[in-house]
DNA sequence: TTTATATTCTACTATATGGTAGAATATGCT
DNA sequence: AGCATATTCTACCATATAGTAGAATATAAA
C-alpha cells in the first residue's frame, strides 16, 4: 500500500540532465505534523502507524527509526502544545499591567494558540487518556498549572477590586478556558474572523468579570 | 475472563428456602451506561466489548443480542443526549421571557445538562469521527441546529437593544457553549459547587453581553 | 411437566495493527 | 571508487478484538 515515491526515480532537472533527486526524508517533526492532522481527523485509536507512513509516502518501518512507538507521536505533539502555550502565558502574567489588560491578553493568546495549533489542539484536549505512565503525570500537572495562571490573573483583579469578588477564580478560569479551548471543535482558517477578532468578542462577553 | 455470575447459583432466601434466583438480564440502557462510562474513562477506540461485558458480568455474545454493532452503543450515547438536551432548550426559546432571562435559562440548561450526563457528555464532544453514515450526518444537522436555538436569543436580545450588537451571534454561541460543554473535562459531582451555581457565575461573567 | 420462546454462553473466525529483524539502499566522507 | 554510517524497505510475528454460529440455559405459559 506504500506509495512509490517520485524521490526515488530518476529524473530529468531543469537542464535536461538526468539527475538522482534527494530521497525525501522523514523527520520527527513530519511524522508529528502529519499525525496531528489523522489523530484530529480519525482519533488516535482509529489512525493505524501505516497511515501516517502512508501520509508521508514511506513505510512503517521507517517510522520506528525516528520515533520509539505510536505513544511517543503523541507525547511529541503533547509538548508542542504545552511549548507553544506556556511561556507567552507566563509573560503575561508577570507584567505590570493591570489585571484586566492581562485578562484581555491571556484570552486573546488562549484564542490564538487554539486557533492555529488547531489539529493538535483538537489532540491534545481529545486524547490525554492514551497517555501513560510519568508523562501522562507530567502532563496533567502542566495543565493545572496554566489553569494556575489564568487564577492568578483573576484573584488579583478581585484584590484590586476590578473583578468581581462573587465569582469563584477557578471557575471562571474554566469558563474562559473553555470558551477559547471550543475552538478546536469549530475554528476553520477560512472563516469569516480572524482569531484576534473572535478574541476581542470573547473579551467583550467576558467584561462581566469586570465591575 | 468473564465473571461467574452469582446469579446462576442456587441461593438459599431469607426464609431458608433454595430459590432459584433470577438472572441479571442485560438491557440495552445498561449496555449505554456502562458503556459511556468506559468510552468516556478510556476511550470509545480503546475499549472493547470484551470490557463492555465484563462490566456487566456478562460474555461479549449477550451483547450483540441487544445491539447489532459497537457503532449502535456509541449511537444510543449520542440519541441520549440529545434527546435531554433538545427539547428543554426549545422550550425556553419558545417563551416569552425577555431574551436576558432566556440567555440566563439556557446557559443555565446547558450546564446541567453538561453537569449530570458528565461520561455521556464527554463522548458526545470527543468520540463523533466514530459516527458513519446517514447518523454521523443526521448528529451534524441537530448540533447545527442545537446551537441555531442559542444564536437565536441572541439575536433577539440584540434586535431589541438589550444585548451589544457588536458580538458576533455564531460567535458568542461558540463561546457560551464552550464554556458550558468544558463541563465534561473538569466537573466533578462531588465537587464545591451544584450546577446551579457554576451557571450562575457562568452568567455574571458573561453579562458584559448585556449593554 | 412440557413446550415454545427469550436470553446468554462457548468457541470460533477473520482481520487489523503495533512492533521487530534484517536485508537493501542511500549518503557523505576519505 | 570504496567504505562506514544513516535511513528506509520488506516480510514477518503476536496479539487484540469485532463479529458470528450454534449449543446451552433460563423463563413463562399451558
Amino acid at each position: 500500500m506504500a506509495l512509490k515515491r517520485d524521490s526515488l526515480k530518476v529524473r530529468q532537472n531543469d537542464a535536461g540532465k538526468t539527475v538522482k533527486v534527494k530521497r525525501a526524508r522523514i523527520t520527527q517533526k513530519a511524522i508529528e505534523l502529519v499525525a496531528s492532522e489523522l489523530f484530529a481527523r480519525k482519533g488516535f485509536g482509529a489512525t493505524s502507524l501505516d497511515d501516517i507512513a502512508e501520509s508521508l509516502g514511506a513505510t512503517k518501518g521507517a517510522l520506528y527509526y525516528h520515533v520509539k512507538n505510536k505513544e511517543e507521536i503523541l507525547r511529541l505533539i503533547y509538548l508542542t502544545v504545552l511549548t507553544a502555550s506556556e511561556e507567552p502565558l507566563r509573560r503575561v502574567v508577570e507584567t505590570d499591567l493591570p489585571p484586566s489588560e492581562k485578562l484581555r491578553r491571556a484570552i486573546e493568546h488562549q484564542t490564538a494558540v487554539a486557533a492555529d495549533r488547531s489539529p493538535a489542539m483538537t489532540v491534545f484536549y481529545r486524547e490525554q487518556h492514551y497517555l501513560t505512565g510519568p508523562f501522562a503525570r507530567e502532563i496533567i500537572l502542566r495543565k493545572k498549572a496554566y489553569e494556575r495562571y489564568f487564577e492568578q490573573i483573576i484573584e488579583e483583579g478581585q484584590a484590586s477590586g476590578v473583578f468581581q469578588p462573587s465569582i469563584d477564580p477557578k471557575i471562571a478560569t474554566y469558563g474562559l478556558l473553555g470558551m477559547c479551548n471550543w475552538l478546536s471543535q469549530w475554528y476553520r482558517p477560512e472563516g469569516q474572523y480572524s482569531p484576534q477578532q473572535i478574541a476581542a468578542m470573547f473579551v467583550n462577553m467576558t467584561c462581566g468579570l469586570n465591575i
